[in-house]
DNA sequence: ACTCCATTAGAA
DNA sequence: TCTAATGGAGTA
């Protein structure tokens, strides 16, 4: 039989190749057969990547197995290439890659691409000489963790090599970084690997700082693609039982993993920005579960989703003992906001109540009978998205848009506000209350609020911290610390009381998660400030959020909160999908869609624009009209969840096969709902 | 994105 | 009856 240079001979052990292609279409969203040319037979090992020949064109994919025949009728094709030898894609990360396409109704290979960084040709060749210290450390002591009910135990459990699984509520002024380290450094010294998750580079810094004594490898996304694959690579290899990182590191490929890490579970940035739309807790939490891993999820708040966690049976709470929470839990005094004052940012120092005015003041002193000395205090502001609303200049009634009733904002130095729902430009606005055609500023930034602040405390230094310029640790000299939440410095000694201005902000938002977003926020701050230390909100003290501060009681808040979600038939007590697009394109996929028994169908409602100038699509002109984009959800059960989501991935299947209409975009637990 | 194949319209 | 044109399905 003569044979081409195209026909050489096929490999005789295993000569089949099952290869995940590394297209994005659900309808392709499953594994495709090949032959493993002889000359290909070594280095095609499973889990590496590979080119193939598909549909007529070269692709990318990943070899998952080898096996002795296939399945596939037709004649197979033949692999193209094998990229490299290296295994990039483990057992364990295939299981759980597919585990969160299916939870999430996406495909193997978008889940794929945020799980395993782009290949370095250099990085690869190179013997790995990696930060950490090498060799397994011993197993450290409980230290902080006594302070904690379950502490003890939770540990003794990491090291037997349990799968003990903690809702952690972090005791205020605890330095979760230095806890953190102790139970990675007691699994590794037990022999297992750990994965740790921070929200950003900041959290990570801390931590990276705490975890000296145990071998790890730090990932985040402001490394060169050089660095980051070198130190991606050292886990995979098993020469770093330990990997810390911002969320991309949820799919760190360790070995034997023992252990997973989430630090304050509520913040944004654990949510996935890109399809198919992971959170890391779900992620993680699927992860310790496929694994037989422990898990360590909380911070100082509480989530309702974490609550959940700890209904279900799948998580115990692990929080401080109740006399070590009475010691160091802040004095949380609550200030009215009965005129609105801190909303006038002009008149926000002479009007301040006089009960925070006081608090700074003698906590910038010291106190003169007590050891206290004098030290910083933190002042918390609202971040820059909220910072630019605007009122009606004479009812300070609210300024909305006429289109959509969206806030208007004033962004930068622009004259003209603009909607912020719609992006619609608000020219010839008037007040719909009282007929006046002029807007105020409701607040301004932080950084007038500095200026303000520094001129009513005369001769003390002021730092901000937020936006660009992000301080991660301030000294214990006094000094105004003002801060957007989220970028709070940590005071070497703890600060001297903290001032939170930001409440009205963050509670009037028309969110689901507002009270919980605004607790987690406050809690964040004032766990910073020395044990027992004053803090003065700027709220109702009626409010539950602002009782719980009161009582530093993050559980039983959320205990509460998941209760009314539950009642209101909203996540995380049920499961939700967002189906977003095109008006026509969204009612067209949710009535294709073979929806599961009790399903429930809400909208479509009209859900803003897709901005015309989004420089992201670069084919879009500048001066095309926003298109309209509608947006349905689809309520179900919890125990139903799987099925919805394998029915809209069948959906999305069956759309993309014959590319009928336009794109819609379908995201399970979306963060807004309401 | 590309190919293959079935179906169908058109012309001998 | 043959052939070219067209659309849809499948991609190994």
């Amino acid at each position: 039989m003569a044979k081409g240079a195209k026909d050489q001979a096929v490999s005789e052990r295993l000569p089949v190749a099952r290869v995940a292609v590394d297209i994005s279409l659900a309808h392709l969203d499953r594994p495709f057969d090949y032959l493993v040319p002889a000359a290909l037979a070594e280095a095609a090992v499973p889990g590496c990547r590979v080119r193939v020949r598909f549909a007529g064109q070269l692709v990318d994919g990943y070899l998952l197995e080898r096996t002795q025949a296939s399945e596939h009728q037709g004649r197979l094709a033949r692999l193209e290439r094998v990229i490299s030898p290296e295994p990039v894609l483990t057992p364990e990360i295939f299981d759980l890659a597919r585990a969160v396409a299916d939870r999430y109704a996406g495909t193997l290979a978008d889940v794929l691409r945020l799980a395993i960084p782009p290949r370095h040709a250099t990085a690869e060749r190179e013997i790995l000489a990696t930060g950490g210290s090498k060799h397994a450390g011993s197993r450290p002591a409980a230290g902080p963790w006594v302070r904690y009910s379950a502490g003890e135990a939770f540990l003794a459990g990491l090291a037997d090599r349990r799968p003990v699984r903690a809702a952690w509520s972090a005791l205020p002024g605890s330095h979760w970084p230095a806890e953190i380290a102790i139970a990675a450094g007691t699994t590794a010294a037990a022999g297992r690997g750990v994965v740790i998750v921070v929200p950003d580079a900041r959290d990570l810094e801390l931590l990276d700082a705490a975890l000296s004594g145990v071998s790890h490898v730090c990932l985040s996304a402001d490394l060169g693609p050089a660095e980051r694959y070198r130190r991606w690579l050292a886990a995979r290899r098993g020469l770093v039982p330990v990997v810390a990182g911002t969320r991309a590191a949820m799919f760190a490929p360790v070995t034997d993993l023992g252990l997973v890490v989430l630090w304050d579970d509520g913040d944004d940035l654990h949510a996935e920005p890109r399809a198919p739309y992971p959170n890391a807790r779900e992620v993680l939490a699927l992860r310790a579960h496929q694994a037989g891993a422990a898990a360590l999820i909380g911070g100082f708040a509480r989530t309702a989703e974490l609550t959940q966690l700890v209904a279900a049976g799948w998580a115990r709470p692990l929080t401080g003992r109740p006399e070590v929470l009475r010691q160091v839990a802040p004095l949380v005094r609550a200030a009215p906001d009965e005129t609105e004052l801190a909303r006038d940012a002009a008149a926000m120092t002479a009007r301040l109540p006089s009960m925070a005015l006081r608090a700074a003041r003698s906590a910038l002193a010291g106190e003169a009978r007590g050891a206290l000395a004098g030290g910083p205090v933190l002042v918390q502001v609202p971040r820059r998205g909220y910072l630019a609303a605007i009122a009606c200049d004479r009812c300070r009634a609210q300024a909305r848009c006429a289109t959509c009733s969206g806030p208007l904002e004033v962004v930068g130095a622009r004259e003209i506000p603009d909607c912020r729902w719609c992006g619609a430009m608000a020219t010839d606005w008037t007040c719909a209350r009282c007929g006046s055609g002029r807007v105020r500023a409701l607040v301004t930034g932080a950084a007038r609020t500095a200026e303000e602040l520094g001129r009513a405390f005369p001769g003390v230094p002021v730092r901000t911290s937020g936006g660009q310029h992000v301080l991660a640790t301030v000294t214990a000299e006094p000094a105004l610390v003002i801060a957007t939440p989220g970028a709070e410095p940590v005071a070497s000694e703890g600060y001297a009381a903290a001032l939170l201005l930001d409440g009205w902000a963050l509670l009037g938002r028309p969110s689901l998660r507002a009270a919980e977003e605004t607790l987690r926020r406050w809690m964040n701050a004032a766990a910073l400030v020395r044990p027992a230390g004053p803090v003065v909100v700027l709220a109702e003290a009626s409010l539950p959020a602002v009782q719980a501060l009161i009582r530093w009681d993050p559980v039983n808040f959320s205990e509460r909160e998941l209760a009314e979600r539950a009642e209101l038939g909203f996540p995380p007590a049920v499961r939700m999908a967002s189906i977003t697009g095109a008006s026509d394109a969204v009612a067209d996929f949710v009535g294709s869609v073979g929806l599961p028994d009790h399903a429930e169908v809400l909208g479509p409602v009209p859900a803003g624009t897709v901005p015309g100038r989004n420089a992201g699509h670069h084919h879009q002109q500048p001066d095309e009209p926003p298109e309209p984009q509608e947006r349905a959800l689809i309520r179900i059960s919890r125990r139903e969840g799987l099925a919805l989501a394998r029915a809209l991935h069948a959906a999305q299947a069956t759309r993309s096969a014959r590319k009928g209409g336009a794109a819609v975009r379908v995201q399970l637990d979306p963060a807004e709902v309401a």
